[in-house]
DNA sequence: TCCGCCTTCCTAATGATCCTAGGGAAGGTC
DNA sequence: GACCTTCCCTAGGATCATTAGGAAGGCGGA
């Protein structure tokens, strides 16, 4: 009885999975061998090796992001634009860290481009910002400022690096605030 | 003739190099014995292992970070301290990228809490707010938004996430500006 | 002086992991 | 029926973390 065929895109997938389950650091090909009922070296049929499997992990995370994003804010503006897509973020970040651990890991300029995931998230953040009247270049500091803080918070939490004894929900929900504000006043910063 | 005896502290201080050279992630045993003119089971003498070495420099590292960062905002305040941190901040993690890198590695909370170091930064952020009139909780708040502001940045920055033809310096200074606004007008949020 | 103890570093060996080279089976094609 | 491609295998080399045990030198006490 013939096994059940590998693919690229299926060792991926379970790579992703077991990074969210045991860290986007600790992915080894061992063990996504053992999960996938395969010995090491029959994953380079499928796949370049570690570095490859990392970067194709980090673009299905990518991908994955812009989606949700781009769902999140589908029909929405301003305020509850924002607040959609913040929450999203770190819904996702908090749900599935070994997929947001990858979305930070360096893949290669060129091979980013022709994925196009990249620049969807970009996208989906101006196009939340065409609610808050900005132009270029303001657009562009406000997209950084943007992903900065949410990416900010969500490391920091996600790595513990919030040790107060007062509520991570209130303090998102203040920053979330805060981003709204300084983009309805943009002009006066 | 007798070589140069190693000490924890110097180990710990020549990986903390190593890592800013080769990267958080990349640092090993093997490179820092190398490096060291000793044999990788050497350092099992002063250190314990590859884990405590790591640990070890993100706390070294988090002890440099508060020294600066203090001594940035020593004898200032508002704005002008805001923005001496801020800097203080960015060049930092910019210049010593394995151990802005270590400063996020998990360390132990007791192991943290011992050393102090985490506290001391904390504190400082506190006290750049005392300029800013915030009260609990709000103050705590908006700690973590600074703290959140200024990592995803220089976290998205340092591992090559702004991709736009955008001077990046600019969108620096218009995030620290949109920060001092926010704490400025805390209350109308 | 000599003897044991401690510290520091060594060699040797184990096991995990990544990766390459080359072989064999299954199935399609000429 | 011979050939080719695909997929997975075994075998083995390289790097790395870690443990075990031994040699060299310093130091204190008999």
């Amino acid at each position: 009885m013939p096994r059940e065929r590998l693919t690229p895109d299926a060792l991926v997938s379970a790579a992703a999975d077991l990074a969210d389950e045991i860290g986007f650091d600790h992915l080894t090909l061992s063990a996504l061998a053992k999960r996938s009922g395969v010995r090491d070296a029959s994953l380079y049929t499928h796949i370049g090796g570690l570095a490859d499997l990392r970067e194709r992990v980090a673009m299905l995370a990518l991908g994955e992001w812009a989606d949700a994003l781009g769902e999140a804010i589908a029909g929405r503006s301003g305020h509850t634009a924002l607040t959609a897509f913040a929450d999203t973020y770190r819904t996702l970040a908090m749900g599935r860290p070994g997929r947001y651990a990858a979305t930070r890991h360096p893949v290669p300029p060129d091979r980013l481009a022709a994925s196009g995931d990249a620049a969807r998230i970009i996208d989906v953040c101006y196009a939340l910002l065409r609610g808050y009247d900005l132009s270029e270049p303001d657009a562009t500091d406000a997209v950084r400022l943007l992903r900065s803080t949410l990416h900010g918070f969500s490391d920091l939490e996600a790595t513990g690096g919030f040790t107060a004894d007062h509520s991570l929900d209130t303090s998102w929900h203040r920053a979330v605030e805060a981003l709204h504000h300084t983009l309805t006043h943009w002009s006066d910063i």
